[in-house]
DNA sequence: CAAAATTAAATTGTGTGCAATTGAATTTTT
DNA sequence: AAAAATTCAATTGCACACAATTTAATTTTG
């Protein structure tokens, strides 16, 4: 017997999880801005402020790493952060390649003002928190299981 | 008897949702971009193409409506995808402001090459089917659910 | 009907993202 | 130790996103 549902067409905008990803990631980002705008800051910018907020004193690299960025996007970012006065960016003497970024006090002083964010996000988000931390999970999991695409010509 | 699991702390990034989100949507553009590259693709001209496929001859105000745009990002975007030779642009004789777009016989014909890539992605992406709609309907409610910002000296 | 308000795209300007290249410093090899 | 390879950040170039403004066309109002 045959089923009676619509022949599933993957080609269709609203059937596809991506779409719905990049929609809802966008839409949370517009969340954010009347937020941070009261900060000075975009997304990008609260998100390295996060990293340094538990931990300053960290390389380019190793704030590129925690945010999947790379430095053709963080060193204009963090310039833009220095000219605000949040941060300091200096060459390290045990490694002249590495670029150590140090919050300031007024970079330290700004996450008082950030620390309701969270929350009002959550409120914002209307989501309780084990539905917020399911789907977070998911979401990680779905990254950290993603298949290397199959580059040919790779040394094995 | 007090708890013993350490105090929830929102302002760290590796416990944010947002954060979750942000970085699973740029992975998964990211998988993407070796398999729409032989298309001369990007992303969301990707996603134009698809609402395109399902039917052309629709204003760029309903293109911006499904896939959440504006017209400062449409705009440039259609004009490459016209300079490509997939799509015309022209005003609508009915509205001078409206802007119609249609598929030339190329981008009509660039659909057969782009029908596999949901298959691939769903491979590349280690989830079964039922899950990845779970996960979609979750993300769609989500950007239901957004409770508006409470903008002040809003009419009622 | 004419003025005012609204609408649709385009434009302008700022800030990401990311591939590819460059330049300098360090590490590894020979 | 010198040459080659690697690493880190910066730079360059291109393509989004999105707020704000502009321009032109249409609709609503007085």
């Amino acid at each position: 017997m045959k089923s009676r549902t619509a022949p599933p067409n993957h080609m269709l905008l609203d059937e596809q999880f991506c779409f719905a990803l990049y929609a809802a990631s966008r839409s949370v980002t517009g969340i954010y801005r009347p937020l941070l705008e009261p900060l000075g800051l975009t997304y990008p910018q609260y998100l390295v402020m996060l990293v340094l907020w538990e931990r300053d004193g960290i390389t380019v690299r190793e704030l590129g790493r925690r945010l999947m960025l790379d430095s053709g996007t963080l060193t204009p970012l963090l310039k833009r952060l220095q000219q605000a006065g949040l941060l300091q960016r200096q060459r390290r003497h045990s490694d002249e390649r590495e670029v150590q970024i140090d919050l300031t006090a007024a970079g330290r002083e700004l996450r008082r003002h950030a620390e309701n964010i969270p929350a009002c996000m959550l409120e914002r988000l209307c989501l309780d928190l084990p539905e917020l931390k399911q789907l977070r999970d998911d979401l990680r999991q779905l990254v950290a299981r993603i298949h290397p695409s199959p580059v040919e010509g790779e040394a094995t």
